[in-house]
DNA sequence: CACACCTCTGTAAGCGTTTACAACATTGCT
DNA sequence: AGCAATGTTGTAAACGCTTACAGAGGTGTG
């Protein structure tokens, strides 16, 4: 059995009061008194319990994190960085896996809250007004990471997805393409902006999206793979693609190498998020740079500065929005003459 | 201000008790009595607080993972099967990054105490004796996943390492190559062991490892790369390069590539893990498959069979070894003739 | 010396549950 | 009618901590 905080006071002869407040230190104990505690806590290997003292502090200093998977290569740097801003701040973190099944997220809302963490950091794709509903009735605070709340009213931290999108198109363009395709993800959130950032540059340059180049997939590499071997079934070809995730931009490009079709040689192509192996994969990927590690990072601390916060609502919706920024590789170039 | 179970039991008209029973089920209360609480329960939103829940039970229903770091994208997979496993059995799960940072790590593990975690999953390079003490200390259930305790005292689930190498090793040799380098991880864990079955098959085969061609370095894709442009600069070149990671086989393909070297071609690359984009990439990645996924599940799994027992030692080095499985795609080949 | 004023420490009432134990009401026997 | 057995509920003591409040000494002042 562990020693508690009434053994340590045992111990040291004084009061479970006085142990609890060197403990804590946030309340004066003699010089003499503090000395024998410590030596006490020290000789007994005594940890205090932080359930206890959640269940009186009403904080549980935890935080907990939902998103679809965890295993879904943009995911771990927002993890990672929201990891850490916690940590230094004092905070754990609860991952939780949603797959986007509205019944799991629910699930795990339920858990988080009777676990009494402090707040929570989501990610999805869409943000629905049932789940304005069950954030309201969680009574926690949320932050949105990498997610656009349309009806603003929850705080969120992300990049703009459109004018980035755009910006990855002006780079196509800029090189000189002039039949591009784009594949883009299926959920209406991120995948939408994104979209329409890339019309915004194709028009503004007179340009249009074809019928044919306006490719959707869910937002993995498999699922690129299969619509680019389908694209590459009709003629002609467009000269450069722009995915709107790295993950899809390899698929992209897995088909169009098995299609005989060289990298940048023939036809270019430009991913988004710019996730690690981005750079250490060849052909290099060009990709639009989303600061994953950042959004994590700003993620929790907006959240936990909503908690030291005595008036919550004030973080309604708040939103900080991160630079992008294009990082040219190898996988773009001018089309062939 | 939450409801708390004596505000159902008043507006059932019942006692705590009653509530609790009904909340639990695992004892009788008549038909109607429960209807009525679950009435109140439902028009009140009433959540349990699992803090004072835990408290009384001594049972948190939480799981403490920590690991180097979540972006390394080995762990995401084996996190994914961990918290998964976790989830069905009614567990969550706090993740950790040490860094590989003992202070951080012995850190993680007094918060994970405090917070009263029922049990701890650990990876790490190794496992020193400091290690073993500070779990001791713990008095923590710990099961180690993908990593190796040469005491033997702690469970794990982990593939056999060293007969795993050997078989990449193999699949070159079948091949027809004879000199061959190797880039290993510099922990004397799974970087050892690994290194030690490439050796075994090497001299089964008559073959040695020449002393330039044994490489090592940390492991990530950018350290491999570097050491591979190294080795690039001295003649005669290996015909093929095996890699103790995928990461690191990735920083391989892109010196040869940057070295204008042809993969398969002219050398070939095997990797370790068969990480998820090991398929996506191009040329595709033959690796030694390492089942992440199932390392995690079947961590949390023996983590948890482990907190049902009333015999937590029964479990003392206990050891789950999972099966490897070679998957060959483009990037191996025969030497030129 | 009486007094106010510190500084330090202890007392005890929570925080929101679970659960051993006791109590009560029924029921079915004899 | 009396009794044991059964089924259902309540009482109250934990679980291990925090903290408001009060009290005990000590010090400096008028």
């Amino acid at each position: 059995m562990q020693p508690t905080i009434a053994d340590v006071a045992r111990h040291a002869g004084v009061s479970t009061a006085t142990v609890s407040r060197v403990i804590n230190s946030q309340s004066v104990v003699a010089p003499a008194t503090r000395e024998r505690v410590q030596a006490a806590v020290r000789e007994l290997g005594y940890q205090p319990n932080a359930l206890a003292a959640s269940l009186v502090r009403r904080r549980s200093h935890t935080l907990g994190v939902v998103l679809p998977d965890i295993s879904n290569p943009f995911f771990p740097e927002v993890v990672r960085g929201l990891e850490d801003a916690a940590h230094a701040s004092g905070y754990n973190v609860i991952l939780c896996n949603s797959d986007l099944d509205t019944a799991k997220e629910i699930e795990y809302f339920e858990v988080l809250r009777q676990k009494r963490v402090d707040g929570l950091i989501y990610h999805s794709g869409t943000i629905t007004a049932d789940h304005l509903d069950a954030f309201r009735r969680l009574k926690l605070p949320v932050v949105l990471a990498a997610t656009h709340d349309p009806r603003g009213e929850l705080p969120c931290v992300l990049v703009d997805n459109r004018q980035a999108a755009a910006e990855a198109m002006e780079h196509l363009i800029g090189l000189g393409h002039g039949r591009i395709a784009v594949v883009t993800g299926s959920d209406p959130v991120s995948g939408e902006s994104r979209l329409q950032g890339y019309r915004d540059a194709l028009t503004r340059h007179g340009l249009t999206l074809d019928d044919g180049l306006a490719l959707q997939a869910q937002w993995t590499a498999d699922e690129a793979y299969q619509v680019t071997r389908e694209l590459l079934k009709r003629r002609p070809l467009p000269t450069a693609i722009a995915a709107a995730s790295d993950l899809m931009a390899l698929g992209v490009m897995g088909a169009l190498r098995d299609g005989g079709i060289r990298v940048p040689e023939d036809v270019s192509v430009i991913g988004f998020d710019n996730i690690r192996l981005a750079g250490t994969i060849r052909p290099a990927l060009t990709s639009m740079s989303q600061p994953m590690y950042d959004i994590g990072k700003e993620a929790a601390l907006l959240l936990i500065r909503c908690l030291a916060e005595e008036e919550p609502d004030s973080f309604r919706g708040r939103r900080l929005v991160l630079p992008h920024r294009l990082v040219v590789r190898e996988s773009t170039a001018p089309p062939r003459g």
